[in-house]
DNA sequence: TCTGGGGTCCTCTTTCTG
DNA sequence: TCTGCAGAAAGAGGACCC
């Protein structure tokens, strides 16, 4: 155990709604959500103004929007979100090569590793010259935690925010974890906290007079023996810059339950394609295959198959995704259909005999796969109709109005509004959706750049692509995942 | 009220293998 | 050849995280 608080923990604060609001004047101070907009999208962000209503992360947006009914609700746009944690993620490298990304908008940093702090003060220092930084780099605020563990520089991350510093002082762990709830320690979700609740145990305090005897005896041995010591403020968990994907997955919840059993085989099939090829862009390929269907009862089951060898084989997957189906009864309909693959490896050991009877007409449609831009929920995909281009809170630019975003649509009509991060807040104006002088734009960076910095390579706009917000969900979870 | 998407890890049970 | 056993691997589900 370390014996400085040189390990820090940054979270930007409510990630997602800041950079909205950083990049529309019109929505400063006003409550923002930020999150799926169909019948069954969730909440992946709310402002601080919105949370003040109640709205909080994972809700319904349904709900949300009966809590904030004048909180303005847009679609995430990963590639902006991207392009920001990019930035922020440089500024950590700077200081110290031992940056461990939990998400795009947080990350552990060992100060010590890098030479950036070795002390309290040293330490302190650093967190204040970071938020500084990350606040004149990006024009968003970021909270900071400083502790000896991993575990603590995150929980006192929790305590800055919104836009602060704490640093927990070595010695004062034990009395300051104390008295908190045993939800506070990670890994203590709504399970494992009802669980202890039934047993009487309800602060972290509780946890540590227990015993590790009766932890493993509630929780198990894994659990037991790592929330005793989290209990005792032991955690020598190291920060670890590169982590291995240990699986690939792809899934779809379909507006409407879907009943249809061919039709329920055709989204396997194409979530099985979606799922390789975002295999192959990873450059890996695995062994087992993963079907998950959720039912209309929200009941979730999921079934695999480990084949002899791993395989990047689309039409191997798609097989084995078939056959796993099979199993399945899918009477009463299924609101969610997923495919995985893990057992992974970054080669191909194909067992052609046993894995892959391929007919020639299968062998046909194996290829080409197709552009990543032709996934999402089939009835989305066919005929991509205008709503979704012109998706609340995407940028677009008009040849004489110039940038601007999406504010709502519908009835072959769309409403901008005209403003940039550096404007004040503009005007509104209503087109009509086949308006030739209106297109999707790329996102404006939120803090100009200084001159001669060169814009960098940015990707197309997400309405532009259809499943390109999901795409870039997989992209920012592997990613994450990849960290962990 | 009605619950996303992409991951990781753990536990328990069943099946396979020597 | 059959049986019993132990350990490994596979399969399923649950909990958690962001």
């Amino acid at each position: 155990m370390r014996t400085a608080p040189t390990i820090l923990h940054l979270d930007m604060d409510a990630f997602y709604a800041s950079a909205e609001q950083a990049a529309k004047p019109s929505l400063r101070g006003k409550a923002v959500v930020v999150g799926g907009l169909g019948p069954r999208g969730v909440v992946a962000t709310a402002s601080y103004e919105a949370r003040a209503f109640g709205v909080h992360s994972a809700m319904p947006m349904a709900q949300a929007r009966r809590l904030a009914p004048h909180a303005a609700c847009l679609v995430p746009r990963f590639g902006l979100y991207r392009e920001i944690s990019e930035q922020v993620m440089g500024l950590l490298r700077a200081l110290s090569p031992l940056v461990e990304p939990l998400s795009l908008d947080e990350a552990f940093v060992d100060l010590e590793a890098g030479g950036a702090a070795w002390d309290e003060e040293s330490a302190r220092l650093a967190g204040v010259k970071l938020r500084a930084d990350i606040r004149a780099v990006t024009g968003l605020t970021g909270s900071v935690g400083l502790a000896a563990s991993k575990m603590l520089a995150k929980i006192a991350s929790e305590r800055a925010k919104p836009d602060g510093l704490v640093l927990i002082r070595p010695g004062t762990e034990r009395a300051l974890l104390g008295p908190l709830s045993v939800r506070t320690l990670p890994g203590v979700g709504p399970a494992t906290g009802d669980h202890l609740r039934r047993a009487g145990i309800t602060t972290v305090d509780e946890i540590a007079e227990a015993g590790e005897d009766e932890l493993v005896r509630l929780l198990g041995k894994a659990h037991g023996h790592a929330l005793y010591a989290m209990a005792l403020a032991r955690d020598e968990r190291p920060v670890v810059a590169e982590r291995e994907t240990k699986s690939v997955s792809v899934e779809d919840t379909y507006d409407v339950d879907i009943h249809d059993r061919i039709r329920v085989g055709l989204e396997v099939q194409r979530l099985a394609d979606r799922c390789v090829r975002r295999l192959r862009e990873a450059g890996l390929s695995g062994r087992t295959i993963v079907l998950k269907v959720r039912r209309y009862d929200f009941s979730t089951l999921t079934r695999s198959e480990t084949l002899r060898g791993p395989t990047d084989d689309p039409a191997v997957v798609r097989e084995a995704a078939a056959r796993l189906l099979d199993s399945v009864d899918t009477t009463g309909g299924v609101r969610l259909l997923g495919v995985g693959v893990s057992g992974l490896a970054d080669y191909t050991q194909e067992d052609l005999f046993a894995q892959a009877h391929l007919s020639a007409g299968e062998a046909a449609a194996e290829e080409p796969l197709g552009p990543e831009g032709a996934d999402g929920p089939a009835e989305e995909q066919t005929a991509w109709p205008a709503e979704h281009v012109w998706r609340p809170g995407l940028d677009v630019r008009h040849a004489e109005y110039g940038p601007g975003w999406v504010q709502g649509s519908g009835l072959g009509r769309v409403t901008v509004r005209f403003e940039t991060p550096g404007s004040e807040p503009g005007r509104v104006r209503t087109f009509r959706t086949g308006d030739p002088a209106l297109e999707p734009a790329d996102p404006l960076p939120l803090v100009p750049r200084p001159p001669g910095d060169p814009p960098g390579t940015r990707r197309r706009p997400e309405g532009a692509e259809p499943g390109a917000a999901q795409n870039a969900a997989g992209v920012r979870s592997q990613n994450a995942a990849r960290a962990r």
